[in-house]
DNA sequence: TTATTTCCCATGGTATCCCATAATATCCCA
DNA sequence: TGGGATATTATGGGATACCATGGGAAATAA
């Protein structure tokens, strides 16, 4: 499995031209899945993600109640998605509409978080990471439940 | 899977005229489909789709007791439907009846959701997203069945 | 006719392609 | 193990193609 993992930092030219970090690529060349980038619905940033995210949104709006708030929820994520062409340098063009939102200006910082990533304006999100930190100091870690996924057939129950 | 999605705002020219995006246009030529148009049950918007989206209606009615309200309201959308004829340049023409039931006046904002698009008056559904992002925020996401397998064609259970 | 609609062409803005360059990382061979 | 040669990568700029938009003229309808 490969993942979108580390973190870059990219300027973003005065055409609004903004590279993709190598890496991101390889990891979107070699499943031949085009990208896609939305506004996230609970941060001030853009999320960057492959086919099977989307498809599994579209899905889920289709085998829900069309009426609920969810439904709106899952459609104002779609209608921000965009399908990014990348240049043949493999540099995206942000939207006017995706800089506002994340607040970018000159430069941009990718985080990579396993099956999708993140795109930042870079004190933002280094501010929030010591936020991060300083809560994990004093509130503790999450439990993190590592190993055994909830839906399918778990290998061995015992493990690690 | 081809989607219609992003959002797109359009000028409604003296004529009456609105492009339709270039994008949602490529799919509906790359399906050779022609393009529908019909109003919302739920909102006051237009909806957009292909001729697959008007069968899966037609089919859906077609299981259903074909004395219930469901299948009345259905009917509804079906007869409110156009099949649109894009010009040269790509773009329709909204009847009297549409520009009205949707509210529009000199543009027009596209939003992809997939499957389908909706066509708002721009104002109107920039509120309608910050109140489901304000949701989102408040009352979380909705639930994804996410992180299943990671691996290709996910098993398409049931209906769609 | 009079009013619409359809076709065709023009135009400005913008995204995309293609080439160049500098910096860095990787390779190769002594 | 070094240190120069070679790729790779990020970034920038000019030229080109695409797209939304507008208007005139031909075609169609009432």
């Amino acid at each position: 499995m490969d993942l979108f993992l580390s973190t870059f930092e990219h300027r973003i030219d005065k055409k609004g031209r903004l590279s993709v970090p190598a890496p991101f690529r390889a990891v979107l060349e070699r499943r031949e899945d085009p990208l896609y980038i939305y506004k996230s619905l609970t941060e001030p940033c853009l999320e960057g993600c492959g086919s099977e995210r989307i498809g599994q949104i579209v899905d889920a709006i289709d085998t829900m109640d069309s009426l609920s708030e969810e439904v709106a929820t899952l459609q104002t994520m779609l209608s921000s998605a965009q399908e990014m062409k990348l240049d043949s340098e493999g540099r995206i063009m942000l939207s006017a509409d995706f800089i506002a939102f994340a607040a970018l200006d000159e430069s941009a910082l990718y985080a990579g978080i396993g099956r999708s990533f993140q795109i930042w304006l870079p004190d933002r999100y280094r501010n929030r990471e010591t936020d991060a930190r300083n809560r994990a100091k004093t509130a503790g870690l999450p439990s993190l439940r590592l190993g055994r996924s909830a839906s399918q057939d778990p290998p061995h129950s015992g493990g690690r």
